[in-house]
DNA sequence: GTATACTCGGAAGCGGAGTTCCGGTTCACG
DNA sequence: CGTGAACCGGAACTCCGCTTCCGAGTATAC
């Protein structure tokens, strides 16, 4: 319904910007920041400036359209899931694969339930999110993650990489619509789930 | 971020309207049927006046919102699903429970699956869907169903009504991300979510 | 200290989608 | 067949949020 479109990149955060440039491109980020995860795309630009404490001018000079700013936030969030996906990799290694596996899930749950940006762009833009998964390297933490499981026997063989972002997308879901209407459990979705890919599989998972 | 307000029910569709008035009413909701169904609640109004081949005009005579066209959609959607329990529970009934429970959750899925408006409603107006759900006796339907499947030993015992909406609302966030990215398998998610629940379960489920 | 280039801020512009309005048309009843 | 009430259609209106523009301000270099 709506063409698609490269935009340009958002300005770079070079050290050759201006000091008060670059403290106000941090206050924007860190505001959009919280008010994404609260809102969703629905969070307005002038919001997002005033909590800013700078103005609509401002904002757009760091950021030409709402989208980059978006993708600068996400981008973020990614990071840190990537790195905390490694500590569970270093966790794994130590010899508790299983709980490395559940800890970083339900903790990657949380984050998804708290933050309706980035559940919607789980949804409505899996394309972008999943390059930005392999550029962070989360992608790759992951799989290890799955590897030690497996091979410890905790984890069903027939898992993969792929499935993982559809199982936290579809919490952020559920968590979104417990939002409104405690009654709907995420927790109780993860532990299912958990269960659901413990070695070993009780049905065959449809191949591809 | 938007005041919550109870809007007027839509005109009702009687026998005492006139015979345009009831064809016009019927091709305005088979239009927005499909059109809510492929773009969710993006879908113009414009658009599904154009398909029903009536003006706009016409459309908000028999609907005084958006939001009253799609309840009425909804409503037809529930309509269907709890009829289509009823037959789940009768085959289950005939002595085959836990089949006639996991053929009703794909079933249920790939509805959710196919109908963007239906995900989209499930999580971000949760509180009405329940209502709905209840009020088609979908939910009293369900219940049935998972009695059945318990005393057959074929479904964990903590396992509650609740748990369907919130598993059918996250099949739907996975299947909307799907759409465009293929390798995000829903199918593959219910089959996790239904070794999850098969008895015995494995954890215990986090209780109220 | 002054020059200058870069940055700031917010009022105004713009476009898109839901909704309203009213002259023309059509159905149903006597 | 005639009449009136109900209905139809779609152009115009309204509202709202993203984006642009430019005069004023301010940090850095010399």
């Amino acid at each position: 319904m709506k063409p698609i479109e490269t935009n340009q990149a958002a300005v770079a955060a070079g050290p050759l910007m201006r000091a008060d440039a670059r403290r106000n491109r941090d206050a924007i980020v860190a505001a959009a920041y919280e008010l994404f995860a609260e809102y969703g795309t629905e969070a307005q630009m002038d919001e997002i400036a005033r909590r800013a404490g700078v103005g609509v001018g401002t904002l757009y000079r760091h950021f030409p359209a709402k989208e980059d700013l978006l993708d600068a936030v996400i981008a973020r969030r990614f990071g840190r899931l990537a790195e905390r996906a490694g500590e569970a990799v270093r966790q794994a290694t130590a010899g508790e694969p299983w709980d490395a596996f559940r800890g970083y899930i339900e903790w990657a749950a949380r984050v998804q339930a708290g933050d309706r940006a980035l559940s919607e762009a789980m949804a409505t833009r899996s394309e972008r999110m999943h390059a930005a998964a392999v550029g962070s390297g989360l992608v790759a933490e992951v799989e290890q993650l799955l590897d030690h499981a497996k091979r410890a026997g905790t984890l069903r063989e027939d898992l993969v990489v792929e499935d993982i972002p559809a199982m936290v997308c579809s919490i952020g879901a559920v968590a979104a619509a417990a939002a409104q209407k405690p009654g709907w459990r995420w927790d109780r979705v993860i532990a299912i789930w958990l269960d659901g890919v413990r070695a070993p599989g009780i049905s065959k998972l449809p191949g591809p």
